[in-house]
RNA sequence: CGGGGAGUGGCGCAGUGGUAGCGCACCAGCUUUGGGAGCUGGCGGUCGGGGGUUCAAAUCCCCCCUCCCCGACCA
């Protein structure tokens, strides 16, 4: 089992009580006069998502080349309050913080095969002795040598190892500022168990934990399943932000618990649209010239694409195969690699068609006599007079019945899912929203600790590999995706647990006379502020108030107290709520915890 | 990698052959002070780099670099 450790449970009775009888310390001074910053009034203009256009505005982070920042004061208190909530679940669940190289030896990931597999991915360097190395794009390859050289028994499993680090990337398009760049800061934890049922219960550590985290992080999220792609595995989830930024697409059922990356999702049996409706009336070819495309024949033939079969060529093991979907349907390509695995499946491009101009590009049907394999989705199974390619430049046929015209070698769901199929459990219509991932969680199986050598000896002297688990968050995303979803017109405007100072302390003294003791008000609710332990940014700049005001929507703490002459004379200071603009007034004199619940 | 676009002061931009300008920001002075103030005066740029044409190049030509967008690709 998975051993866990509450923090309450580690520290000593008597070591907790002083804790708890400490009086706060007082938080870090911070005078706007004093603090690097510069916000700027114009828009950066390279941005194209709110998040990116908003921190670099408010002087949170700042480019230094394409997908790589850096990260000015408010900012790395934004990361780092992340961080910390990161480290603190992964800790509570187990998990011990280690701090591997960034820079690793390419001859790690030789033995693995990933050398070749990342490709230009990677950063590449070489010292004077050109010897080979890359910037870490992840580290199962390093953790996994660590481990070995460590760990060789069961009784020294199961652990958890994990790191918050920055990784690289050299992404072929960095966009969207952090939200995908070449340089970012990630947590990569590595579990590592005796076998897959004991995998399971870390699994469901980590996953318990990353519920946790997001929601710390105030987050509106879906955890979907996932493909694992390469990596392999049934446990796999991606938890997403919802954002319409967002680059991947999800379907989620609103009636039951069903959500899954549209890659990985299926749809259930529904009441499909049928073709001929179960009419088998002779096959009739047409003459449809220049429209090798579904929507120009459904037109030209006055028929709905739905009625008309889609023949999608690929590559299978050096053939030609046929993926068979009604016209209105698009091939997901994972599901249609599962379908014939673990042959390869490779969707026939443009130099595919070069190098087979025998292929009537555009007219192709499912009977065409030069298919290896013929896979179909179920439903093609629901109608019986299809409009099909007739395998002839400029020609269609028209009612081809399965069985009758055409066969089918394999029966798979190979459509991709849309809004309102069917939710594969309960048959509900399926959702579909965009998100970001900023978290993923899956089985590693055994591939690494084979390809490094991490065995352990069990009860009976046998060595068997490790089963291991890989879970990652991508920390300096966090920080844009809740940008996304927490700003407005005027700026961010940051949840409690990860504004960079909790309250925004805005002193207006004006020009008249009572100037001085509204400064003097505005030090003191300052100190006292601090002396509580409360983080306080205090405007006192010599500017005039709308650069203030204007600056605080800006920047986006979440309460925003102004020590004004209005105020002052009437013994108050007023507060507003930077989410929902909410203002009410504090006595001046007492004002213990403005912070929001 | 294919297509498109752009590199001019910290940021946003104008400037199509005659020796570089505007707004914001920054500095100084005066005025102003409850939602990004006004006036005056300043600092700051080898116009991405190199080569070429020309009496003269930010501007025309060639090469290179960087960046942005669309696409392809993608843990």
């Amino acid at each position: 089992m998975v051993n866990i450790r509450q923090p309450s449970t580690f520290l000593g009775t008597s070591e907790r009580n002083m804790r708890l009888r400490r009086p706060p310390v007082a938080s870090a001074p911070m005078r706007m006069s004093s603090l690097f910053l510069r916000t700027l009034r114009d828009d950066p203009a390279d941005a194209e998502v709110e998040s990116h256009r908003l921190l670099v505005r408010a002087g949170y982070i700042r480019r230094v080349s394409a997908g790589i920042y850096s990260w000015l004061p408010l900012g790395y208190r934004v990361l780092r309050k992340v961080e910390q909530i990161v480290r603190e679940e992964m800790d509570a669940a187990g998990a011990q913080e280690v701090l591997l190289s960034i820079v690793q030896p390419l001859e790690l990931w030789d033995r693995s095969g990933r050398d070749k597999a990342y490709g230009p991915v990677m950063f590449r360097l070489h010292d004077r002795k050109e010897t080979g190395y890359c910037l870490s794009p992840t580290a199962e390859e390093l953790v996994t040598s660590i481990v070995a050289q460590e760990y060789g028994s069961y009784r020294d499993l199961p652990v958890t190892l994990y790191q918050i680090n920055w990784k690289y990337r050299d992404e072929l398009r960095p966009r969207f500022g952090l939200l995908r760049g070449r340089e970012f800061l990630m947590k990569d934890a590595y579990s590592f168990d005796v076998d897959l049922d004991a995998f399971r219960a870390s699994y469901r550590q980590m996953y318990d934990a990353y519920q946790r985290v997001f929601e710390r992080c105030a987050l509106t999220f879906r955890a979907v399943e996932a493909d694992s792609g390469e990596m392999g595995g049934s446990e796999s989830r991606e938890f997403m932000a919802v954002a319409a930024v967002g680059e991947d697409d999800f379907v989620w059922c609103p009636n039951c618990e069903y959500a899954a990356n549209v890659e990985a999702a299926r749809r259930g049996a529904g009441a499909d649209p049928t073709a001929g409706a179960g009419e088998q009336p002779p096959t009739e070819e047409v003459h449809t010239p220049d429209v090798p495309g579904i929507a120009g024949v459904a037109d030209l033939l006055k028929v709905e694409p739905n009625t008309l079969l889609k023949s999608i060529m690929f590559d299978v093991d050096g053939k030609l195969g046929l993926a068979i979907v009604p016209g209105d349907r698009e091939v997901n390509e994972l599901a249609l690699a599962a379908a014939l695995a673990p042959r390869p499946v490779r969707l026939y491009g443009d130099d595919d068609f070069t190098a087979h101009p025998e292929l009537p590009k555009g007219y192709v049907g499912p009977h065409y006599s030069g298919a290896s394999v013929v896979v179909a989705d179920p439903m093609v199974r629901s109608g019986s007079a299809w409009v099909t390619g007739a395998n002839r430049v400029d020609h269609h046929a028209r009612n081809m019945v399965l069985g009758r015209d055409f066969a089918v070698d394999v029966w798979a769901d190979i459509v991709s899912v849309v809004r309102g199929d069917p939710c594969p459990r309960c048959g509900e219509p399926l959702s579909i929203d965009r998100g970001i991932e900023v978290g993923h969680v899956f089985n590693l199986g055994t591939k690494f600790s084979e390809a490094l050598d991490a065995r352990y000896t069990d009860e009976k002297g046998e060595q068997h590999p490790m089963v291991m688990g890989c879970y990652g968050i991508g920390v300096s995303r966090v920080v844009a995706a809740v940008a996304e979803e927490y700003h407005d017109e005027h700026g961010l405007a940051w949840p409690a647990a990860l504004a960079p100072y909790a309250v925004h302390l805005i002193a207006v003294p004006g020009r008249g006379e009572q100037a001085a003791s509204v400064t003097a008000e505005a030090e003191r609710v300052y100190e006292e502020l601090r002396g509580r332990g409360i983080d306080v940014l205090f405007d006192d700049r010599d500017v005039s108030p709308g650069v203030k005001f204007a600056d605080a929507d800006l920047v986006g703490m979440p309460v925003q107290l102004v020590v004004g002459a209005k105020g002052v004379g009437r013994g108050v200071i007023e507060r507003k709520v930077r989410a929902t603009g909410a203002r009410d007034e504090l006595p001046l004199r007492d004002v213990s915890d403005p912070r929001v619940p």
